[in-house]
DNA sequence: GGTGCCTGCCC
DNA sequence: ATTCTGC
DNA sequence: GCAGAATGGGCAGGCACC
């Protein structure tokens, strides 16, 4: 197949909002991929080059990509980065820039195959001089490239198909063109792929014996199972109105979520939710885990949280993170920041799988079978039947420092269902709930442009507290997430009042925003907690030399803080206050007071 | 050898 | 991670 | 309610550059 095809195509899901046309679209192209690059087109499509859990990385996004793309098109490259940053889209902009499709012939018409390989060859150049490598095969291919081709082609690059296809779209429309209408067989075409979280497989099986072939993708030790994700909630009484009057709650851990694949010689696997192989990182946790689980193959899945050595308490996510994907010094790490593995589910029980029993005979199962440690253990839980007992075990698990709890449904449709978010898991944090959360009056001083659906208007604001003390404005967080269609767009008018050519004197931080304004406009957000930070300059040196304070999960509120002005908003001692209130020397989350600035 | 930018992946 | 939007 | 696409803080590694 000619990408221009599969680019055309691209362009006709780009141009549709309705899910069963674009069905029909990506129908189309199926029939139209030969059997054997269907599994190409596929990956493509997923903006992957292989299944997501081999971790074939491109090395190139933004940056490099506008690189490429200067150098193909004989344009300025600051020219280019501006007109990217007005329109939204690189892709975009270079379609426009590459011009009509005439600048090349039939002959040397871009195939799949050869695109795909070359974006391959992209991902394995590593070492001295790659980077510059990775630029000319892009640059080749955009030399060669059709504006349309080379819109996706940048798209794909940039990590942002942005079509409006992903994974569920495309098995709607592999199972209507193997098995049109079959409702069974779109179940087990998702099943296939849930067990294998491999599209290009599935494609080459159905291409080759259609919904049959699947029959015998099962689960595996060693190949990572899609993991189950869960819905979210703002009320206990609601979640047990789903589930019926009664649910098992469990500690909701802040760490990183970990499926273990224990072989039957004991060797361990670990793999990570986006099913990255985080093995490497955690020698302590396999150890621990060979012991933990006699009997064998097993899979099970927990949390891998911080903890401390000498008190056992839970430590921050932060510290966690000093781990994964380290390379280096890894006794060294494994020493300084110690971990458990909190474990709350079982896949597979000695060779047999379990992952299709509902959640409660999973969960004796999984006590049954686990010899707990000091690093393995499991998940705390209990089952609940009235809001008041749920109120009582969030209370507890807050207290003991995790971020909430998850509530399991008992039900009989319980299973473990891979790769689905759904009800059957629902996750309630404080914060969810208005009233007890955090909430910052914080001023805006900067702003971001948007891309995709943002494209033309600013995306994102960077938002600062006021150090009274010093009179001037330091950053806290960048802002998002929480802006509806309207209040997008009305932004630029609230702010034009305030507009000035570059960073105001008295606003201090580590970001360089796309516009900037004397610090004027007052607005609520929410986060999750407070974290040290190396590129916001809130209180910075007060808690740790060069380091300021930074919001987790920052979102607007929806609130205007009009009624206040720019020395009215949150301060910078309010913010170290809020800080130490956190849960630090104290168990962690232990702490009775919540981020509550004045009203 | 140090630093800063970029990228990808955790949440 | 959270949030919003169109189907 | 689902699926997709916007958006966040922050970490480690890799590479370019000095």
């Amino acid at each position: 197949m000619k990408y221009a095809e599969l680019a055309r195509a691209y362009e006709a899901l780009e141009a549709t909002a309705k899910r069963l046309e674009m069905r029909s679209i990506l129908v189309a192209l199926i029939g139209a991929v030969k059997g054997e690059e269907l599994g190409i087109v596929l990956y493509l499509s997923q903006g992957l080059l292989r299944p997501e859990y081999e971790g074939v990385e491109l090395g190139v996004a933004g940056s490099l990509a506008l690189k490429a793309l200067a150098r193909a098109t004989g344009e300025e490259e600051e020219r280019l980065a501006r007109r990217a940053r007005a329109s939204g889209d690189l892709g975009t902009t270079a379609a426009e820039v590459l011009g009509p499709p005439s600048r090349r012939d039939e002959a040397t018409a871009l195939e799949v195959p050869e695109v795909y390989a070359r974006l391959l060859e992209i991902a394995h150049s590593s070492g001295a001089g790659s980077q510059e490598a990775k630029i000319v095969i892009l640059e080749t291919l955009l030399r060669r490239a059709s504006s349309l081709e080379g819109k996706y082609l940048l798209r794909f690059v940039l990590g942002t198909l942005r079509v409006g296809v992903r994974e569920m779209t495309i098995l709607d429309a592999l199972a209507e063109h193997f098995a049109p209408g079959d409702k069974p067989a779109r179940h087990e075409i998702e099943a296939a792929f849930n067990m294998t979280s491999d599209l290009g497989l599935i494609a080459e099986r159905l291409a080759a014996g259609g919904v049959p072939a699947l029959a015998r993708l099962g689960l595996t030790v060693g190949r990572p199972v899609r993991s189950m994700l869960a819905e979210r909630s703002n009320s206990l009484s609601d979640i047990l109105l789903r589930m019926g009057g009664r649910a098992a709650l469990e500690y909701k851990y802040d760490g990183l979520r970990v499926q273990a694949h224990i072989a039957r010689d004991g060797s361990v696997r670990l793999f990570s939710r986006r099913l990255e192989e985080i093995g490497p990182q955690f020698p302590d946790l396999i150890e621990a885990l060979a012991s933990a689980i006699p009997h064998r193959p097993a899979i099970v899945e927990g949390e891998c949280v911080p903890v401390d050595p000498l008190t056992d308490e839970l430590r921050p996510f932060q510290e966690v993170s000093h781990r994964r994907g380290r390379k280096r010094d890894l006794d060294r790490a494994q020493e300084e920041t110690p971990v458990a593995l909190f474990v709350f589910d079982v896949l597979l029980d000695a060779g047999e799988p379990v992952y299709g029993r509902p959640y409660p005979e999973r969960r004796t199962r999984l006590e049954a079978l686990l010899v707990p440690n000091e690093r393995i253990r499991l998940a705390e839980s209990r089952v609940v039947a009235s809001v008041d007992a749920a109120t009582r075990f969030f209370d507890e698990a807050v207290a003991g420092g995790a971020e909430g709890v998850m509530a399991k449904s008992l039900q009989e449709g319980s299973s473990y269902q891979a790769g689905a978010r759904g009800y059957w898991w629902i996750k309630y944090k404080r914060e969810y709930v208005t009233g007890l959360a955090d909430s910052i009056d914080g001023v805006i001083v900067g702003a971001f442009s948007g891309r995709g659906r943002r494209g033309g208007r600013f995306g994102a604001f960077l938002l600062a507290v006021y150090n009274s003390r010093q009179d001037r404005y330091e950053s806290f967080c960048k802002v998002g997430s929480g802006f509806d269609d309207q209040a997008l767009e009305e932004m630029p008018h609230r702010l034009h009042p305030h507009v000035v050519g570059e960073r105001p004197a008295n606003v201090d931080t580590g970001l360089n925003a796309d516009a900037w304004f004397r610090p004027a406009l007052v607005l609520e957000v929410r986060g999750a907690e407070l974290t040290l930070s190396p590129i916001h300059r809130a209180g910075i040196g007060r808690v740790k030399p060069e380091a300021g304070l930074a919001l987790r999960f920052p979102r607007f509120t929806g609130r205007y803080r009009d009624d206040k002005g720019p020395t009215d908003a949150t301060t910078t001692d309010e913010l170290l206050e809020l800080y130490e209130s956190q849960s630090h020397g104290t168990p962690h989350g232990a702490h009775g007071v919540r981020l509550r600035p004045k009203a």
